[in-house]
DNA sequence: TGCTTGCTTCGAGTGCACTCCAACGTCATA
DNA sequence: TATGACGTTGGAGTGCACTCGAAGCAAGCA
């Protein structure tokens, strides 16, 4: 009954980040909306085609009108987008808001699972930068006397 | 002149983890390489045509042997590629060692730049890691009260 | 000697995430 | 009203990083 309801609540989490216009004047092209992600309007386009969008509005002729909730969803989409989430979860996370509030167990689940492998890559690149960061300090010290013999 | 010491040194920087056999007997097969480091032989004899590896040794009827430093470096480009390092650059990196220590500059340089990458990512992940922590919050108190207005 | 396993090369195939094209329709402005 | 920028679709193409296949040589063992 309340699909609606959850799908806003979910929908406009977390992101306090100013719209570009005030809800009620939000109906953007695609040019636009592409212009403030920084994805193509093709990028748009297939998201919207592989299941990744809400349903997004259309105009009367059948142009994208895309609303401040969509451009919610877009940025955590990206954000989701730069931990390697493959594109696939993602969608499937997508099916669960439009299945309604009964998928809530399961979207949490998702996002836990997300969670967990972020921590990983995050402890991964940590790694990754101590290991930099000796290379980098040998050849700071190399650049002054080349011949050390095991750094 | 020092070419050999120069990668030496650098090729084992960083990493005292044990090697499956100590120096003087460290002539793995691939399959034995493959096993080791997760990699398939087919990927291995990739790296080594893309030259993204040192040369590897071979045995007296060309089969590679893998010494306990080719071990090290592909850990390192392992690591790297954890990352989201382009092979493109490891590979430019490989080249960099090859020609010897007057590069060791260039070297530098690109380590550092992958080090700002890295970096960047890390605080995108811990970024996203806050959005996730929010949405999951959500889910749970939500699963109480699934009607909270706007969450 | 035959069998299995592993190695070689080159080249083609796969999966992911876009990215672009062609052909056409729509909108805003001079 | 005309022009040019922007929008639509389905489907094909791209680039990356593998991943696999085929054909053939080599080593170890019953």
């Amino acid at each position: 009954m309340t699909e609606t309801t959850a799908s806003r609540t979910d929908l406009c989490a977390s992101a306090p980040s100013a719209h570009p216009r005030p809800d009620g004047q939000d109906r953007y092209t695609i040019s636009e909306v592409a212009a403030f992600t920084g994805l193509t309007a093709h990028t748009l386009r297939w998201y919207e085609r592989i299941g990744l969008m809400p349903h997004v509005d259309r105009s009367h002729t059948g142009q994208r009108r895309f609303s401040n909730r969509d451009l919610d969803w877009l940025a955590f989409v990206t954000k989701l987008r730069l931990t390697g989430m493959p594109v696939a979860h993602m969608v499937r996370y997508a099916e669960l808001i439009r299945e309604g509030d009964h998928t809530f167990e399961e979207r949490q689940e998702l996002l836990e699972a997300t969670r967990r492998d972020v921590r990983t890559r995050i402890a991964e690149l940590q790694d990754t930068l101590a290991v930099l960061d000796y290379k980098i300090d040998f050849y700071a010290g190399a650049r002054g006397a080349p011949e050390g013999p095991s750094a």
